[in-house]
RNA sequence: GCCGACGUGGCGCAAUUGGUAGCGCACCCGACUUGUAAUCGGAAGGUUGCGGGUUCGAGUCCCGCCGUCGGCUCCA
């Protein structure tokens, strides 16, 4: 979530055979302390080295700093072990899970009989804050054999168990094991040199806990057993850690500003939407204001598809379950679906997904290839069951609106269409605010989910990386995360304070066609299978609205806002004046209304600004005998005296233009 | 679904060891009228998520549902 600073570029020391890295770099001259302290080497081959490494023939070393990416990873899970550390010193019965660095932080996993209650995390912070200042070293021990290690971890039954996998696992997460060989970590008190603790660990770990500047316990969760439902549910608490107390600080205040920008608080705020428990939970309804705000985010969007050549369809919220058995998703959906509704000797399903309705459209009649590429859309409301742990505000729900649309092509256009896709979908987004994107490109994986043949999914595949490398954003690769009919590439914005969502996805499907039995006919008059392209932009529009919210921390741009423009007499008397004011806005479709409650101009401001209202017009005396209002923006900026006909123009041109910044004195 | 925490009027909070619900904002009424983030006064509003139980007595303790939050798992 936060951008970790640029690390400092570090010329390579030469660490000479037989002396430690810490020595060549204190011989360098470098840093040992603060947040530019070196705290392990790369060596030539690119593996991170503790500093009490002692190369066995001379290598030039690349010096890591703390506040570098890899030196905030070494950081916390250095201070992951120092948790440990404090857990097993106060609660001697827990046994130990894994405990790697994470995004902005680390997490530990422990085996406890009683879960950790918040008031324990506090006493572990005590301990681990005594730890720390002991300044204990961590030094490297290699076993010499499996039979060594299990020996001195048998009161660790999940380690034995890390122990005798070590050659199947080599992920980011399990820290414990691999690169080849088992070693383990000693904390040394750096006075009596004794070992106060030690953890089976490939490291790297800083030379001193003394390193760790700032930390904090965030919260424990349950987590299962190496990810697994069937494994037991393990105490996981969740620490962050930094360079320097700042540093904390500032994360501390990045998580603050997300509190604040919560689209669950803000919709209550600014009345946008709720969920009604009588309703059922992750069933949102939208109120008046979040309704406008919808409806204004839908219009754009209809145009903008009108513009691109899609025809809009309809369909059905319910279904015989004959069509998702069609379709194929029911046998890999049907305990994520609403429960079915028995009626004259059929099964009816609640839709949870739109395409197979869009492939009966188009099998509807004969299809020509002149109709190719045939672009359905529809706002398709669609149920699906999610697990009740999962619910959480608008982001994820049991009903949800999809921009869906399917792209019925013929394979030869496939390219092309991708193509010209991706760059529909990115400039659409960007007119709604989101710049700053990456992209993903989910792939098949192993397993009898994915199906059909492999030059299919070669060609797909292919199809969507040409596209995507031809964006020019980044791309990352995401192997095993395509859905079950064909590979995908989902849109990955940034919002305002750099945090990433998942937006459009697009997916290539050959298998749809086939199943529904989809054709057109050629120009040379034979029987053709179409491509499908399955496309959402929003993914669901209740979700997308969440994150606009989030993004704009519910200061909507104008086109967007419920309320565009509020007039704010300064006396009662001046009501009239601007009522007619706004009635010339109304008049161009503007949302603009006169508070005339018998509130004081102040409170008027006042609660204006909480409803992040873009334009305040203010009229008093002055602007009365002048023909002129007084605009006050959400920044607190002002433009005083602007004649009435100039405002009007004013308020349109920024509503109209839809510029997602502003409105402002200085814009 | 699993683990933990939580659930008091629309919102934010308070209620000593279980003793019969308070405050601020908002809403409503009245008075006041001041050029850029809170005028004053008054009224009204809660069978403390729901259902059981323990107790002379439960917002406070126990059980079960529902919901929310944080994770895990999942995400067509």
């Amino acid at each position: 979530m936060s951008a970790p600073r640029p690390a400092a570029v570090v010329d390579r020391v030469v660490v000479p055979a037989g002396t430690t890295a810490a020595a060549a770099i204190a011989e360098a001259g470098l840093p040992t302390t603060g947040p530019d302290a070196i705290v392990v080497v790369r060596d030539p081959d690119g593996r991170l080295r503790d500093l009490d490494w002692v190369p066995d023939a001379e290598v030039a070393v690349e010096p890591v700093p703390l506040s570098s990416p890899d030196g905030l990873n070494v950081l916390r899970h250095s201070t992951a072990h120092v948790m440990a550390q404090a857990v097993q010193d106060l609660f001697p019965e827990a046994k130990l899970g894994i405990g790697p660095p994470i995004e902005n932080g680390f997490y530990y996993d422990f085996d406890v009989s009683k879960p950790f209650q918040p008031e324990d995390l506090e006493r572990i912070e005590k301990r681990m804050r005594e730890i720390v200042k002991s300044g204990q070293r961590f030094s490297r021990r290699v076993y010499g054999s499996v039979e060594e290690a299990k020996a001195e971890l048998a009161d660790e039954p999940y380690k034995l168990e890390l122990v005798d996998i070590k050659g199947d696992v080599d992920t980011s997460e399990v820290m414990e094991v691999g690169g080849g060989e088992l070693s383990v970590y000693d904390n040394i008190d750096p006075e009596t040199g004794k070992r106060c603790w030690s953890d089976l660990c490939r490291g790297p770990h800083l030379p001193s806990t003394r390193l760790i500047g700032a930390f904090k316990l965030m919260r424990v969760a349950a987590a299962y057993w190496r990810g697994s439902e069937a494994n037991p549910q393990l105490q996981r608490i969740y620490g962050t850690a930094w360079p320097t107390k700042d540093a904390l600080k500032d994360y501390l205040n990045l998580l603050a500003e997300a509190a604040r920008r919560d689209h669950r608080k803000l919709g209550a705020d600014l009345d946008l939407f709720s969920f009604p428990e009588e309703i059922g939970s992750g069933l949102p309804v939208f109120h008046p204001k979040g309704g406008i705000l919808r409806r204004e985010l839908e219009d754009y969007s209809r145009r903008r598809h009108e513009e691109a050549g899609y025809q809009f369809v309809n369909t059905p919220h319910i279904t015989k379950g004959r069509l998702f058995e069609i379709s194929g998703h029911l046998p890999y959906y049907a305990d994520t679906m609403f429960p079915p509704m028995k009626l004259e000797g059929a099964e009816y399903y609640l839709k949870a997904m739109n395409c197979p309705m869009h492939h009966l459209i188009y099998k509807s009649r004969g299809r020509s290839y002149r109709e190719l590429p045939l672009r359905l859309f529809e706002f398709g409301t669609v149920y699906r069951y999610e697990k009740s742990g999962v619910v959480h505000g608008l982001t994820r729900v049991r009903g949800l609106t999809m921009d869906d649309s399917h792209i019925y092509c013929a394979p030869e256009q496939m390219g092309d269409e991708i193509k010209s896709l991706l760059r529909f979908v990115l400039d659409l987004l960007a007119d709604y605010g989101l710049e700053d994107f990456y992209l993903e490109l989910s792939t098949r994986g192993e397993g009898p989910k994915f199906i059909g043949s492999e030059e299919e999914w070669a060609e797909a595949t292919e199809a969507l990386r040409v596209a995507a490398e031809e964006s020019g954003l980044e791309l990352v690769p995401d192997p095993g995360g395509a859905a079950f009919y064909g590979p995908k590439i989902s849109v990955q914005a940034k919002d305002a304070i750099g945090r990433t969502w998942q937006m459009s996805t697009i997916q290539v499907d050959f298998q749809m066609p086939q199943r529904f039995g989809l054709e057109y006919q050629a120009a040379d008059g034979t029987r053709k299978r179409p491509v499908i392209i399955h496309r959402a932009l929003f993914g669901s529009i209740e979700r997308f609205i969440g994150v606009l919210t989030e993004h704009y921390a519910g200061a909507f741009p104008a086109w967007l806002a419920p309320v565009q423009v509020v007039g704010i007499p300064v006396r009662e008397d001046h009501t009239p004046y601007l009522q007619d004011f706004v009635a010339r806005l109304r008049a161009e479709r503007i949302r603009a209304e006169v508070d005339a409650s018998d509130d004081r101009m102040q409170k008027k401001i006042r609660n204006a600004q909480q409803q992040k209202i873009p334009f305040m017009v203010i009229a008093g005396d002055t602007d009365v005998a002048n023909g002129t209002v007084s605009f006050r923006y959400r920044d607190g900026s002002q433009r005083n005296g602007v004649p009435l006909d100039e405002a009007v123009a004013h308020v349109l041109e920024v509503v109209r233009s839809r510029t997602n910044v502003g409105p402002s004195a200085s814009a």
